[in-house]
DNA sequence: GTCTATATCATGATAGAC
DNA sequence: GTCTATCATGATATAGAC
């Protein structure tokens, strides 16, 4: 059975794809500089060469517009992370992981996401970055599907390598440990401008180490004595 | 020359001052919980009691009412933190405040804030968390001049208590303690949603004592090594 | 000084032509 | 599948009555 170049061409839904990735592009870039509800559906489509209804017909509306372009992005960052964490684990026999390296297992993927300018990977850091401070109520769902695999797993391979830390002092180092790397990621892009020229935008090797060499110091110090006078 | 009543009370300014202050209120309850570009006007006057137009009166308009409402915050808080670091430094004659006392200088006060739910202190708090992820053009003037004075006297407090490190080095570790500190206050408020219970939301002195010490300990960390084969 | 009423504009969504 | 044209809504800002 023969079949056209253009049935062909459909078959793979190239079209479609092509308007798809044209708007998620757009998205990106719209979402990280200006955020959720300043960024309008207008401009975005606008800026992609489509109509403003492909919007509606490809993804929904914004809001599934902005949820398919996270999830998107967040499903093969953290496919990434946990192909590597269970290739270190493997290595490792049976003993921890050492924390330097769970670190890097952890945050690299996203420094070189962020590195990644031509596919708009700079972008997605951002709105990322975004998400924890400016919680989108219809994205909670989202993000809580996505992280919660990378984050037990990892948990649970951070408190092997830092046994004597109490769940508690766990929980609130890796909170202040996110916090870090999202803020990182958030003014990455502005360090030149913000130091004076004195941390270059561009030094994400040099922002690597230093980010990995933090987050281990951090999660080695000494665990906080309870408070004198509680029983 | 005999006044009346009213006179008097209008003399004072007290009706303006009572709805200015119904205003801000509202504004930082609105702001904090949907952020700038959701929270409209309409909503905060009618939380307020007040009228719609009471706000383009009494501030000037939307950008013009947040700047003040952050900067009448910020300004309270920032001279709290520069007269106990003179107080701090006048004790310790010529020799460096220790590092954890500049760290707390810095940062109990805002938690202090954060405790203060009767008066809104929780909700400035998050607010200015948000001003560091999601950039308003229109605030970065009125962010770079409120922080300053703060920033440059106690980032050279803390680089005579940790004079090893390269102002590269230190530059990067105060980005990232920023991050854990901005980060700390977005979700405070749902510390015990997030670890299932573990931290608690209520629990400001264990979260202060952990924050100081995790700042301590990256601050103190043995200075970052140049790259290997880097000349 | 304060508030009502309105002006003006931009948004997200969608019905219906092609 | 795609696009044009339009809808309904809600925004900020303001002119003018009191």
């Amino acid at each position: 059975m023969k079949r056209s170049f253009k049935t062909f061409v459909f078959s793979m839904n190239l079209p479609n794809a092509a308007i798809r990735d044209r708007i998620l592009a757009a998205a990106e870039s719209a979402f990280a500089r200006q955020g959720y509800d300043a960024a309008s559906m207008r401009q975005l489509t606008r800026h992609a060469g489509v109509n403003l209804a492909a919007v509606s017909y490809h993804f929904g509306g914004k809001e599934s517009l902005y949820a398919a372009m996270v999830t998107r992005r967040l499903r093969s960052l953290n496919e990434t992370r946990l192909n590597s964490l269970e290739q270190a684990e493997q290595e490792a026999g049976g003993r921890p992981v050492p924390l330097p390296r769970l670190i890097e297992l952890l945050v690299r993927p996203v420094f070189e996401l962020s590195q990644d300018e031509a596919h708009g990977g700079s972008h997605i850091i951002r709105i990322l970055g975004r998400s924890l401070a400016e919680p989108l109520p219809f994205m909670d769902a989202v993000l809580a599907t996505e992280f919660q695999p990378t984050m037990a797993l990892f948990s649970q391979a951070v408190r092997r390598s830092v046994p004597q830390l109490s769940p508690e002092d766990f929980l609130w180092r890796l909170s202040f440990i996110v916090g870090a790397m999202q803020h990182t990621f958030a003014v990455l892009h502005r360090m030149s401008e913000l130091t004076s020229g004195i941390c270059r935008n561009d030094d994400r090797e040099g922002a690597l180490r230093r980010f990995i060499e933090f987050a281990v110091s951090a999660f080695s110090a000494p665990a906080t004595l309870p408070v004198a006078g509680a029983s």
